[in-house]
DNA sequence: ATAATCTGACAAGGCCGATTACCACTTTGT
DNA sequence: ACAAAGTGGTAATCGGCCTTGTCAGATTAT
């Protein structure tokens, strides 16, 4: 498809200055996406904002729905990565330590930055069947990480033993929905209050009598 | 912009008949804005499924995201409308039957067709700067009626005395999150399930100590 | 120095779909 | 029955934007 290139140029490997385009114009992608809207963004406004021809947006990707795939990938990965290594920190603490870091880094990583959220629960949502896919994966993938949080809880006599699956599902979309809210509210939100009644909300809903 | 007919026409006013063009055209919408999403949906494509005329569309609408917006309004007003009225039956009920029946008449209202809730919890987010302003008016008010029931349960003693504006938002969340899930996931899950989770959820989060 | 190679800007081609002009046909009032 | 008015489908127009071809200039190896 593309050409590998062959020698080094304008002092900087090609591969180099490849992955440099490449980042721009996710960086690009962040930004128009969730200014403008990402249908109302054209292929130009990312490749002017990016500083690069149309040409290399081509060399880089097939189509725009994959900047927003891999921009959309990349926030999830990014903050079950920190949350899980967070997590492994506080190994054998109480459940309700736990769950409290795993919301704490979570909230604080997504809240970072009002772009995100907005990408990954506004932007992303209803744009195709493929991005559909991924988005349920990753719900699950948080379900499943809330579950193994509730049962750890229930094995240490914190929770009923019960079953999890449907809280956990509630519990990510209460949490994705806060965050829409948040990204979008006027007069702003705090993130400290969306985290407390998050955590509040996790620990009743867990806690509570089967 | 539209000229007002003068006579009857074909055995039927004319206002009759532009008003079933408007709902067949509605219908089509819905069925076509769900199976295939929206921006897939070409206005030809609503046409031929409707039996109008591209003439015709624009006879009725400025626009495919008018269609949208209608749906997207329609659905919300009619689950409300049910959940009112509803409400009114029970008035003197205790705080756990009030909540019980509003979220059974809620979640009926939208699991009846999984179109529902794929149109307004997919479909319509990220569209337009138009439809995330309604959507954030939907929001806001059911998030109200949540708050006014756990108000009502704070006056008869069973909940304390606090804040309730965003844990209302949460809860909205987890139900929109829930029926997201439910119109995509295989295999399905029971919309009793998923009422029930909901109910426990809901009162699990009004009751817990503040 | 020069040929070979690589790069990026520009713009033209081409497609798709929204919007509207036109016109043949139907219905109604006299 | 006939003229006036209303209607709806088809097809042509129009514009936007994705996609790729071209070319002049920059860079490197010999």
């Amino acid at each position: 498809m593309v050409e590998t290139s062959k020698r080094a140029y304008a002092g900087v490997a090609a591969d180099d200055r490849r992955t440099q385009r490449r980042e721009r114009l996710l960086l690009a992608a962040l930004e128009l996406f969730t200014a403008r809207g990402y249908q109302q963004t054209k292929i130009v406004d990312l490749c002017t904002a990016a500083g690069v021809s149309t040409r290399n947006f081509y060399e880089e990707f097939q189509a725009k729905e994959q900047l927003l795939l891999i921009l959309h990938g990349r926030i999830n990965a990014q903050a079950m990565h920190r949350v899980a290594a967070r997590l492994d920190e506080v190994a054998d603490a109480d459940a309700r330590t736990r769950i409290s870091t795993l919301l704490d880094v979570f909230i604080g990583s997504v809240t970072a930055d009002p772009r995100l959220p907005r990408l990954n629960y506004v932007e992303a949502v209803g744009v195709s069947a493929d991005l559909e896919r991924q988005h349920q994966e990753w719900v699950r993938r948080w379900a499943d990480f809330i579950e193994a949080e509730a049962r750890r809880a229930a094995a240490q006599g914190d929770a009923p033993d019960r079953d999890y699956r449907l809280t956990a599902f509630a519990l990510v979309g209460a949490i994705t929905g806060l965050l829409r809210e948040w990204q979008a509210h006027e007069p702003p939100l705090e993130a400290a209050e969306i985290a407390t009644e998050i955590r509040e909300l996790m620990f009743a809903a867990i806690t509570r009598p089967a």
